[in-house]
DNA sequence: ATTCGTTCAACCTGTTCA
DNA sequence: TGAACAGGTTGAACGAAT
């Protein structure tokens, strides 16, 4: 379903007529479309009295150099309409395109925006306003338009496209626009309990509240820790993406706090250095207990040892493991068993743990 | 997607009388609608002369767990309506919520986050919005939506819907978008005696002398073991809720005292050790049973051993056992057999706990 | 049936270092 | 900067005692 068969669909002609220009401002305040360039929306709003339609393309952001050609050029085209011909503007920028220009574009994959930057840089991206139809009635006219974000082909996949999915009517238009809208909706419910909120990159758990990536996590305690205020160096309006966050730390830190993240779960320093004292005083008890438990074993290899000289047998007690001492009878064997416990280098959770527990039963009862 | 599953409704008939409204009223919030406990917000743009009529739900940010059931649930009641129908998208938050309210709130920072995490959060809100009609006509076309923005998890059994139904005109919409409530309430109540003192979550059981949840529980006697102070990385006014109580330990713990857990209840370090002492005293009279039967076994062995040496088919010996006992003295044989037995890598827990209780038994008496 | 303590995998902090 | 790591915390499930 295009744009077009929108139009057709509400009887709309194209650009034929033209009549007064509406006497509110579309209903639409301006700054209404100062809009977080990551979703898709739909209006509609109705004007009395007119008779023609038009169709057309605002941009909601500051176009970039492309899209004002783009935009010069479909203000030409619009001169050379007949006379009254009204060309709605839709955004602080007063001009306006066909949008079948740019949505041809895109379709042939001609989008201006060379990908290989802007998929590391977000303050290229751009929002385009597709104005899609408008309708006459005997007391008014029915316009109807939609703002698609055009990011990048590359940074599409992630957050434009999801949110375009719940705009039923503009999915279609935004399928068009990406191509790749049907792949992306499998992988984003499959992933979409995983994705950072940040970045879009997967995300292993929640950190500070939010649910993000392992990068974003270090950005925002790092972000938190040196106070230093940051600055977007492009329009403040980064859209942060997988590839590009590193590209402006501001508006990264900025979307950190919009999804959640907040500073106060942020260990302060004071608590830091608690949790280091406390971390490395369990070591050293640690460490001694193992040193006297270690000793201890020490000792009873020795005793072992010692006791073993009376055995024949001795050779098969190396290399073997304490064994399943239930079998035995409550003889002295035991303790000669339990010293040919190798040392290990390392021991696990669980040893350490058994350890200290016949520690504490050894010297503290 | 839920979201996208809104059709229309031809039936409604409250809201289809209700197009005969002065036109455009958008964006202009309702001093009734403005509810407990945060902030709801009204747009009603309605054209007379409408022929069709829409409802649906919408959400202004990617939704929660909650949020996404609660939509669910409101779509599931409209998926029965007659299909082909126009679905409203409503997103985001900047453009769909035109109000002056909404706008100064995010001037002022305090606009709700978006959502997925907010509920983990104490004290950050949620936002939902609900698109509750649109219809088109030869005329135009009536948009009618409510924005609610909700307080975290606590308020979700209530707020949502209360809300809606002090929204006049959408009250029938309202009504059958929170068709479960009533169940919900029913329910509530019924655990209500059920529900955690400190956090809301289902309560077992009394716990140090409350009535809590697991995690409660836990956390209530690791904090008394735990000599660490605690101390409130936010205001230290921390309303505890299932969902966030992870978040403030000082809060949570101030919360475990205030209804009533006593930290006399819990065992000291010393009852605990003399607890375990006797539970494994208990344990190794146990092994010691189950030891003398597998001796009894052994021995059973042993004369088997000792009667099928005299067997001429001697083979029927081999392959009872490990390894081959015939060639050992009999003063040893014990020993040998047993270090003999192969070492696991993985020991089972009862292989485990056996150990122990002979460690215990071994050093212990 | 309760309610103590115990266990341990899953989580979520900070830290390290290429 | 972020993947990999180390260590503390959490809570569902369980065992034991009463
Ligand atoms: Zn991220
Ligand atoms: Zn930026
Ligand atoms: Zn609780
Ligand atoms: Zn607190």
């Amino acid at each position: 379903m295009s744009a077009r068969r929108v139009t057709a669909r509400h009887g709309l002609a194209g650009m034929a007529s033209s009549a007064a220009r509406p006497t509110t401002t579309l209903g639409v305040p301006r700054s209404q479309h100062r809009v977080s360039p990551v979703y898709s929306l739909w209006f509609t709003q109705v004007v009395p009295k007119r008779e023609r339609l038009d169709v057309g393309v605002g941009c909601l952001t500051p176009p970039s150099r492309w899209l004002k050609e783009e935009m010069r050029a479909a203000a030409r085209q619009y001169q050379t309409l007949p006379a009254g011909n009204t060309t709605y503007s839709v955004s602080p920028v007063e001009c306006s395109v066909n949008s079948q220009i740019l949505r041809d574009r895109h379709l042939r994959g001609e989008n201006p925006v060379e990908p290989h930057t802007a998929d590391r840089s977000p303050g290229i991206t751009e929002s385009v306003f597709f104005l899609l139809s408008a309708g006459t009635g005997k007391l008014g006219l029915t316009v109807l338009f939609v703002l698609v974000v055009v990011n990048t082909k590359t940074s599409l996949p992630t957050n434009p496209v999801r949110m375009n999915q719940k705009a039923a009517r503009a999915q279609d238009i935004c399928e068009e626009l990406t191509g790749q809208n049907e792949e992306d909706e499998e992988v984003s419910e499959n992933e979409e309990s995983r994705a950072c909120g940040v970045c879009g990159d997967l995300a292993k758990g929640y950190h500070f509240n939010a649910l993000t990536c392992e990068g974003c996590k270090g950005f925002f305690r790092r972000a938190i820790k040196r106070s230093t205020p940051l600055r977007c160096p492009f329009l403040n309006k980064c859209i942060i993406t997988k590839n590009n966050r590193r590209s402006c730390q501001a508006c990264r830190f900025r979307k950190c706090q919009a999804i959640g993240m907040r500073k106060e779960m942020v260990m302060s320093e004071e608590e830091v250095l608690e949790r280091r004292i406390r971390i490395k005083k369990k070591k050293m008890l640690d460490a001694s207990i193992q040193l006297s438990s270690q000793q201890k074993e020490t000792i009873e290899e020795l005793l072992c040892g010692h006791r073993s000289t009376f055995d024949s047998a001795f050779s098969s007690f190396s290399g073997f493991r304490p064994i399943d001492r239930s079998v035995l009878p409550e003889s002295k064997c035991n303790q000669q068993a339990i010293s040919v416990v190798p040392l290990k280098n390392k021991r696990t959770k669980r040893e350490r743990r058994l350890e200290k527990a016949v520690f504490l039963l050894l010297f503290h009862t």
